[in-house]
DNA sequence: GAACAACGCACC
DNA sequence: AAACGGTGCGTTGTTC
């Protein structure tokens, strides 16, 4: 059941001989750059699940206590770079074992990121749900063990936490207070499941490999990427970013202040205390003479659009307080929460975290930090670099709307953005409309939006935006050809595939008309993930690093002896996509002082 | 009292 | 059958 101190070294000499293992850490908590300690670890093979117990028991033989030290001994198990590791959110544990000292050297196989490449439908990809489907694809009877969630609900083994001047509250579960005998085999099934996990989307990639048709790229290629990509992602999320503390107390101080003077405006000027709900302040408006209107499930909508039409005196008092609350509880008070003991955060990136093959961001979700924002703090002004570094932060121009008009073969548009001209002005020549108005079309087509929605964008009638959108398809036949072609094909065949070779898959006909986004959202997505895996090969042996990524944007942290780094930089970005006709172009900007600082070089 | 739904809003 | 894609996170209100 328990690897003993006497079998210890000939299990890890067993376990160096093999080319596929499975891990698993159990740990204290679930922050591993911040308070988190790894207690066990579970290693899999094919036919053997060993643990290793470090936590000291009281009722447990010391010698099934295995010393801390030993826990260095583990680097032979994966130092193996031929060998494969699966690990369901693999980050974390790989975050978990360098806190030990012990870094992964082969390929890491991430079980919840590969499970999303494989298959984008379903809602979860939780380690138990993608258990479940394999038991159901492959009709064997294998599944997660729950005894130790059990257990801690049980015999409340968590304790609320909460967060400094915050509403919700947060459940930390103790797994360090489950008995052994309950945490074992529960995590040895854990590391068992997540082996036969890994096995099962191998083979699935090759069944998946054998039916992409021949003029399109293998998924092989693109499932190699996002194994390297959990290997970029992790050393990025272990980089961090360094915040500074100072300025967050200050910016908390400042916004905490503008929201007490609205709530004491408001209730000076209607007599009630403010709470922010379309509920309560239905009411509010209606003393005021003002109608609140419905959302779809028909509650009381109170939006900033409604806020800023509406001439109420309490419109801007509810708009500054939703202001001020949102920066200091999403932003700066996080920021100060989750800062680790380095003085930078460390988010996760969650590579299986969206449908179209995006990354998403928790922990803080620096991929929603305000970047136009007014007033005297500035919330990426947060993230500083560290001496003797500047942040780097090219990005990719208009994205989407270029690989969409590559996608169509809009010659004729093409020509001309890459003669130098703006896409959005390109396209506005083209269809005789503002720049303002061609975005929003560009956006339109991009999203799948209909003529209700145009005319929404475009503020004009029903008649104007049906006009705008004809002339516009007319002038771009071949956009409007590809969308067509990309829903008819999603529609007919139930999936399509982007430019390398991701499968989209819409079971339901009704949302086939997302399919272009998927295929332009998804392929800018993949060719991001690409780039970062050669600048994480290029940044090898250099001082410089990749600290964050927002979708179509890097930020780095370029050391100042290595400034001539950043065109090679840019070159790689760019050349990660393989144009029909309009290659991508990058744009760099940088500040010595802070993200929100970051101008044209 | 806790879990969940709904809403609003920050970003690309 | 329905027509704005993809996220994460905070609070309020409802439900069990």
């Amino acid at each position: 059941m328990l690897v003993g101190r006497a079998e210890f070294l000939g299990v890890l000499a067993r376990l160096t001989t093999e080319s596929r293992l499975a891990f698993d850490v159990e740990t204290t908590g679930l922050r591993p750059y911040q308070d988190s300690q790894l207690f066990s670890l579970v290693v899999a093979t094919q036919s053997d699940v060993f643990y290793f117990n470090f936590l000291p028991y009281e009722d447990l033989d010391l010698e099934y206590v295995l010393p801390r030290e030993w826990l260095s001994e583990f680097q032979v198990v994966f130092g193996n770079r031929d060998a494969v590791y699966f690990a369901h959110n693999a980050k974390f544990d790989l975050a978990m074992l360098s806190r030990e000292g012990i870094e992964v050297l082969g390929t890491v196989h991430c079980t919840e990121a590969m499970a999303r490449l494989l298959g984008n439908v379903e809602l979860t990809y939780t380690l138990d749900a993608c258990v479940t489907r394999l038991a159901l694809a492959t009709n064997t009877v294998i599944s997660k063990d729950h005894t130790v969630e059990w257990y801690i609900n049980k015999y409340d083994l968590w304790a609320w936490e909460q967060e400094p001047g915050k509403a919700a509250r947060k459940k930390n579960k103790f797994f360090a207070k489950v008995p052994v005998d309950i945490m074992a085999p529960y995590a040895r099934r854990d590391g068992e499941i997540t082996m036969r996990l890994g096995e099962w989307q191998e083979d699935e990639f090759l069944l998946q490999a054998s039916t992409v048709p021949p003029n399109l790229p293998s998924i092989l290629a693109l499932a190699d990427n996002e194994r390297r990509l959990t290997k970029t992602l992790f050393k990025m999320e272990r980089v961090g970013v360094a915040i500074d503390k100072a300025y967050c107390e200050e910016a908390i101080k400042y916004e905490e202040a503008r929201a007490e003077k609205a709530t004491s405006d408001f209730k000076s000027l209607t007599g009630q205390d403010l709470v922010d709900s379309g509920k309560a302040l239905k009411g509010v408006f209606a003393q005021y003479g003002f109608e609140v209107p419905n959302t779809e499930k028909g509650n009381p909508s109170v939006t900033d659009e409604f806020l800023a039409r509406t001439p109420s005196p309490v419109s801007q008092i509810v708009q500054t307080y939703r202001d001020a609350t949102k920066r200091v509880n999403t932003y700066f008070r996080s920021f100060v929460w989750l800062v680790g003991a380095d003085g930078a955060v460390h988010c996760n990136f969650r590579q299986g975290g969206t449908a179209t093959g995006r990354v998403s961001c928790t922990n803080p979700n620096i991929q929603s930090a305000p970047k136009e924002d007014e007033g005297p703090f500035k919330v990426r002004r947060a993230f500083i670099p560290r001496p003797n570094f500047f942040f780097f932060a090219p990005d990719y121009s208009a994205m989407e709307y270029r690989v969409m008009l590559d996608y169509a073969g809009e010659d004729a548009l093409i020509e001309r953005i890459k003669a130098g001209m703006d896409v959005h002005q390109a396209t506005a020549e083209l269809i005789g409309t503002s720049r303002k108005q061609a975005k929003s079309v560009n956006f339109a087509c991009l999203y799948g939006a209909g003529i209700e929605k145009l005319a929404d964008m475009l503020g004009t009638s029903l008649k104007d935006a049906r006009r705008i959108r004809g002339e516009y398809f007319s002038k771009l036949p071949r956009v409007q050809n590809f969308i067509k072609q990309v829903v008819r094909t999603a529609e007919l065949r139930g999936y399509v595939y982007n430019r390398m070779g991701r499968r989209c898959a819409f079971p339901d006909p009704r949302f086939s008309y997302k399919a272009p986004n998927y295929l332009i959202q998804g392929g800018c997505a993949d060719v991001v993930k690409l780039a970062m895996n050669r600048i994480d090969d290029f940044l090898i042996n250099r001082k410089s690093r990749m600290l964050l990524q927002i979708h179509d944007e890097i930020l780095f942290e370029v050391h100042e002896s290595e400034r001539h780094i950043c065109p090679e930089l840019i070159a790689i970005m760019e050349q990660a996509y393989t144009p029909k006709s309009l290659p991508m172009q990058v744009v760099g900007k940088e500040s010595g002082v802070s993200w929100g600082d970051v101008a044209d070089a």
